[in-house]
DNA sequence: TGCACATGCTAAGAAATGTTGGCATGTGTA
DNA sequence: TACACATGCCAACATTTCTTAGCATGTGCA
């Protein structure tokens, strides 16, 4: 994953999922090696709840990978790894990516797609 | 600027700003070149009184500079521009700032680290 | 069966951010 | 004086995000 290779809405979603104390935390303890839900929010500490809201926004960013596995007693659990990931951010990355920005709030009901 | 000179408090603080499309958009214009606030607001079609936040959030978090000036009519105007900065983010790097990240919310008051 | 452990979902309140509008200051010029 | 332009501030509302609590499912084991 490289900045430039981001558009600025992919940019802006990693920013906004990297820009959180509990999902540092969760990167972090991921970079230790993987860790299934209920494993995790034991260690850090949350309740399982918030966790999960966080480990989907760090997967829907791309930040972390998940997989469902089966214990030896049968039991399904969801591992969660760190995603390897490269960003330089730059004034002048940033203002590349932003350049692809389609902000809603700025975009006045016209559709992204087709016509302009 | 480097991530690995960044606190974790101070590499939350750059994420947080930077993840915002209008504060993308004001970096953006600023790497262009230097611009005072009323400029630059009627450059990005914005109020000034918006600009104004998110210029002095940027400004925190040390994204841009600013510089009061004079103008040949003797105006007052405060140009901005953008600061140069390199942040490399990485896993690794951000696992190593979120050990020194202090965090009110997640703190329960005590021990910063240690039994598991 | 009942307990411990795993997953998942959602409604709803709490908290943090974003945005607007008005009003203040000051300058130079017609 | 009145106007256009610059700066700044703040109170209040709007919106988004975060967090909790509760309930659902399923497994293995005493």
């Amino acid at each position: 994953m490289e900045t430039s290779d981001l558009t600025g809405d992919e940019l802006l979603q990693v920013l906004s999922t990297l820009a959180s104390p509990h999902r540092m935390r969760v990167l972090a303890a991921l970079v230790e090696g993987r860790a299934y839900v209920s494993q995790l929010a034991r260690h850090l500490g949350i309740s399982r709840a918030l966790l999960q809201v966080h480990l989907r926004k760090l997967e829907k960013a791309g930040l972390v990978t998940a997989q469902l596995e089966l214990s030896d007693e049968g039991k399904a659990l969801k591992f969660y790894e760190a995603a390897p990931f490269v960003l330089h951010l730059t004034p002048g990355s940033i203002a590349t990516a932003a350049a692809t920005l389609t902000d809603p709030a700025a975009d006045h009901g016209a559709a992204p797609k087709g016509s302009e």
